[in-house]
RNA sequence: GGGGCUUUAGCCAAGUGGUAAGGCGUGGGUCUGCAACACCCUGAUCACCGGUUCAAAUCCGGUAGGCCCCUCCA
């Protein structure tokens, strides 16, 4: 398949390390607050590629982090962990705030359909692993110790900036807020061990050759990706926002480290932005799968939307374009819910639709692309029933969308039946007014008749 | 100031040099006692200006708009 890989900027067939089989590394959440519908539209990306590498055939294994300690507002020494902020926000401890939003997490990352990487690490598990890369670059020459902090030298490394063209117009500073730490000897230079000394109410703390302390932010992904899968990663990915400073650090960490290229494909979602841009915990209103679904929305329009769109190109999130996704997806359904037995499985017509569906999907997953070819399957006058539900489910395991699970059919209400049966009678009778009144009534509540030739059934409305 | 992405119909969106897929919505029709559902029909000189080419939404240059990153972020 190709994919689009940051590293190279270019599109690329992809090759894993080893034949059939995929490494795959994903940024995780940081469990400081709600994962916004930004945050998931990451999640819904990496869950695309995940289950399209299967798809075709890979063997995958995956792992995400869970970012419970050492982030910070910056590397500067004005900085404060954002668990620390939460944790007086809330009154609750450090683990108290980090298991309730990973869980909270997890609720909207499986309603969306998400799959579960079969590693998921929190931070704070695998400190040991931080302390062994630590020391080993301080050993060699690619970290060095100042004001009680241990840092990474950027200088040490000849292309330091290999995800972006950054090259050496970095800025301190062009953000509000953020200062900089004289401690530093290249402004690039990003901390990997924070002591004590300027964090002295931070509740996680932990020994370690330099002191009390705890990991600066980068140093987690490199750690937990190379303890569970190994020195040679085939894909990581994360949002754009990761590329500089994170992404590059954890280049820099794990290369210097190991001591050879660590990760060939470096893979990036855009961002989901609403109408005053991007989405972000910090700016305040957090806008949540969960939310979404009280406001009566179904969580897989959600996905269905992200999926209509391409990965890698921003989306604009309004109501108007979820009820417009949602309408798309309901519709698709209803028509698959109609699909009859009627034969076998057309193995050539089932064959060419999968070819078309894999070409799209092996084009740097082309999921609008995809999308179009399950419309066409449903259109296609010649191909039998059986065959678009084989097709269907097949796709499904790619989208993810629940397609073939049955609409809110449920079992039949007897009353409602009964009220059915009414108005059949009343409509024989031509007592129209007395029809309408009882379809006026189960409508409003909710419940839609649908007239055919063989009489009148009923399904519920979303909203 | 530096780096990068983006601009296709009311909306979402495909398109990677050969004359604009698909979907949602809208409008019209078929069906219906009237509706809903379903089905059929219904939209575009591809932001703008130049250039290359027999041929440009696609390539090159410029202009304008939107967005992101430059030590919090997905």
């Amino acid at each position: 398949m190709k994919i689009y890989n940051t590293l190279t900027k270019k599109v690329e067939e992809f090759i894993p390390n080893e034949e059939g089989k995929v490494k795959l590394y994903t940024c995780g959440p940081t469990v400081y607050h709600y994962a916004h519908i930004g945050n998931i539209r990451n999640y819904i990306g990496h869950d695309i590629l995940d289950k399209t590498l299967r798809y075709l055939g890979y063997d995958v294994v995956r792992a995400m982090n869970i970012t419970d300690v050492g982030h910070l507002t910056s590397d500067s020494d004005s900085g404060e962990d954002k668990m620390e902020v939460a944790r007086k926000r809330e009154h609750k401890s450090a683990m108290e705030i980090a298991k309730f939003y990973t869980d909270a997490f997890f609720v909207d990352f499986e309603k969306v359909n998400c799959k579960v990487p079969e590693i998921v690490s929190p931070a704070t598990d695998n400190i040991s692993e931080y302390i062994e890369i630590i020391t080993k670059l301080l050993k060699d020459g690619y970290a060095y110790s100042s004001g009680g902090n241990i840092y990474f030298d950027t200088s040490k490394l000849d292309h330091y900036y290999c995800l972006t063209n950054q090259d050496s117009n970095l800025v301190i500073g062009a953000r509000e807020g953020v200062e900089e730490d004289s401690n530093k000897r290249n402004q690039a230079d990003f901390v990997l061990w924070f002591t004590t000394s300027k964090f002295e109410n931070h509740e996680l703390l932990w020994d370690s050759p330099w002191g009390k302390g705890y990991p600066g932010w980068h140093i987690e992904c490199s750690g937990i990706s190379i303890k569970y899968l190994g020195e040679y990663l085939d894909i990581h990915g994360g949002g754009v926002d990761n590329i500089f400073p994170h992404h590059t650090n954890e280049i820099a960490q794990s290369e210097a480290y190991l001591g050879h290229e660590w990760c060939h494909y470096w893979f990036h979602n855009e961002h989901l932005l609403d109408e005053s841009g991007k989405m972000s915990k910090s700016n305040g209103a957090i806008l949540t799968v969960s939310l979404l679904e009280e406001q009566g929305y179904d969580p897989l329009a959600f996905r269905f939307m992200c999926i209509s769109s391409h990965y890698r190109k921003q989306l604009l999130f309004t109501y108007e374009n979820l009820k417009q996704a949602e309408n798309t997806l309901h519709k698709l359904k209803s028509r698959i819910a109609s699909l009859k037995d009627d034969g076998e499985v057309s193995q050539e017509s089932f064959d060419s639709y999968v070819s078309k569906f894999r070409e799209a999907l092996e084009n740097d997953l082309n999921t609008s692309n995809a999308l179009s070819v399950l419309h066409e399957v449903l259109k296609d006058k010649e191909m039998n029933d059986t065959t678009k539900k084989a097709l269907v489910e097949n796709f499904d395991q790619v989208f993810s969308l629940d397609l073939c699970k049955d609409a809110p059919t449920s079992e039949i209400d007897p009353e409602i039946q009964k009220l059915i049966q009414e108005r059949s009678e009343a409509k024989k009778n031509k007592d129209f007014a007395k029809a309408d009144q009882i379809r006026d009534e189960l409508l409003s509540r909710g419940i839609r008749l649908i007239d055919t030739r063989e009489g009148t059934t009923y399904e519920f409305l979303k909203d």
